[in-house]
RNA sequence: GGUCGUGUGGCCGAGUGGCUAGGCAGAGGUCUGCAAAACCUUGUACGGUGGUUCGAAUCCACUCACGACCUCCA
């Protein structure tokens, strides 16, 4: 089976041949720590998890590389109004992001370097590039000449005209062109700075990304990623850069995540319109909101709403009872045609471009199976258990039985209740059910004993 | 204005030329002290118009609607 990847440079479906068998090179945008993280970054690096984790699956070895962009406007206006040190804001909003990620069980990747940590290797690229025509000082600034770049736009598919007709930019008239973009910015009055052979300063935005991806992966990388909204300017920018640089191409593939939407909006900081993660998580279980996020194609735009979060906790209660149905199941597991059958469905929707959206519906179609031949023959039941959680892992889905630890008066009263069952003392019974839903816990009866979920 | 993308049954959402997607909700049934769970049955969808084809949700043209990007943004 072949893996095909949408390329957002080619426009088109491709097979996946990685420039070093099997060894793969993967940079993804990071974040810029200045608030805490919402659903849409949640769903570009669940995104970019599952194309790792179904990389690592199919025998390749990634080296996984996301910055942390913690130098820029952003975080010098938050450092001012708290009057901290700009680091001590980037640390804090770092922190809450992997302990974010590491709660919707992102994996790691294996490096996250800071822009403020390779400021010197920034400015050897600034210095090269204008050494090489491609870029110019101008009063403290440097700027990046796109127009010395002949492919300029070819990732974005724009061009220089189209663009600064619609401009909304104020043009600098200083600037060559208005689509000049800053590789070097002068220190203002106040604001943190490193010493250049330009005068104080720090990064313009992309530079860190292109300075950081050939520092740790190399001149030409396999996959570059992030959400769809940094196809232009970022990337376009981050493609200019570096091929200006190294006159290699940057990136083989490139992915872009769609975006999260509310009420046919796009969520963003500068609508206000975003959930935080940790209001989600707040009221859903982790794995409720990483199912959500992979209900459909990660290219796609994906409407959010509670209600989908209250769809996906019944999808997860699914599975959930079953596992609860088997968790006493001593026997043998017996794998059949089948199960197999589905498990290569799982792949192929898998190797169609990270299929998501397809490879759930076959672990429902396994939880189908599993449900039928419980009762029947649970070895084959046990079986289809083991495959969902195997094949949920690929998506980075857990499923777990919740701990039930209740308290003494909880237990005490279901102690009573199950006298009262054996009594057929069905008023008791009833009665008692309802006092435990008045206290929060919701009671079901099933044939291996009691199941107790707390709402 | 330019560029790109999307439009599937009550709702969500896969599907790129013929073959069951799947989930949620609804209806009927089996099971069950009740309830729940589970299973069975049920649902004749592909924005519009024209075209290509033996055959189109799937290809082409036009058209309508919505969205994103062109400014910071995952």
């Amino acid at each position: 089976m072949t893996l095909k990847v949408y390329n957002t440079l080619t426009k088109k479906s491709e097979n996946f041949e990685p420039l070093n068998g099997k060894k793969v090179s993967m940079y993804v945008c990071g974040i810029t720590p200045y608030d805490s993280c919402h659903i849409g970054h949640a769903r570009c690096y669940v995104a970019f998890d599952v194309i790792r984790r179904y990389l690592e699956h199919k025998g390749y070895t990634l080296n996984y590389v996301q910055n942390f962009t913690d130098i820029d406007d952003k975080i010098i206006k938050k450092a001012h109004a708290e009057s901290l040190p700009f680091k001590d804001i980037a640390e804090r909003y770092i922190n809450d992001f992997l302990k974010n990620m590491d709660v919707l069980n992102i994996k790691r990747a294996n490096k996250n370097p800071k822009v403020s940590d390779n400021i010197n290797e920034i400015i050897t690229a600034v210095t090269i590039l204008i050494k090489k025509n491609f870029a110019y000082e101008l009063a403290g600034d440097v700027y990046f000449r796109v127009k010395k770049f002949k492919n300029y736009g070819k990732l974005s598919k724009r061009n220089i005209e189209e663009m600064q007709n619609g401009a909304r930019v104020i043009v600098n008239d200083k600037k060559e062109t208005p689509m000049d973009f800053a590789l070097w910015k002068k220190a203002k009055k106040n604001e943190p700075s490193w010493a250049s052979p330009w005068g104080e300063g720090r990064p313009g935005w992309h530079i860190e990304c292109s300075v950081l991806s050939i520092l740790h992966l190399g001149e030409t990388i396999d996959i570059h990623g992030g959400g769809a909204d940094l196809i232009f300017p970022h990337h376009e920018n981050e493609v200019a850069q570096s091929e200006a640089l190294t006159t290699k191409t940057f990136a083989k593939y490139w992915l872009h995540n769609g975006f999260v939407m509310i009420n046919k909006e796009k969520m963003s900081k500068s609508l206000d319109n975003f959930f935080s993660v940790d209001d989600i998580l707040q009221k859903y279980h982790p794995m409720v909101l990483r199912l959500f996020l992979l209900t459909n194609h990660y290219k796609k735009p994906l409407d959010f709403s509670t209600n989908k979060l209250e769809e996906n906790k019944r999808r997860m209660q699914k599975f959930i009872n079953f596992l609860e149905i088997l968790s006493n199941f001593q026997g043998k597991a017996e794998i059949t045609p089948d199960i197999t059958k589905l498990e290569n469905e799982f792949y192929q929707a898998m190797d169609n471009d990270f299929n998501t959206a397809a490879a759930l519906a076959v672990l429902h179609k396994l939880l189908e199976y599993g449900n039928k031949h419980k009762d029947i023959s649970p070895k084959k039941a046990q079986a289809a258990l083991i495959k969902i959680k195997n094949l949920a892992l690929i998506l980075g889905v857990k499923f777990e039985l919740p701990k039930k630890n209740f308290p003494a008066e909880i237990n005490s009263i279901l102690k009573e209740r199950l006298e009262a069952r054996k009594n057929q003392d069905w008023q008791k019974a009833d009665d008692l059910k309802n006092k435990l839903l008045d206290k929060g816990y919701e009671i079901k009866d099933t044939k291996s004993g009691i199941e107790i979920w707390k709402i």
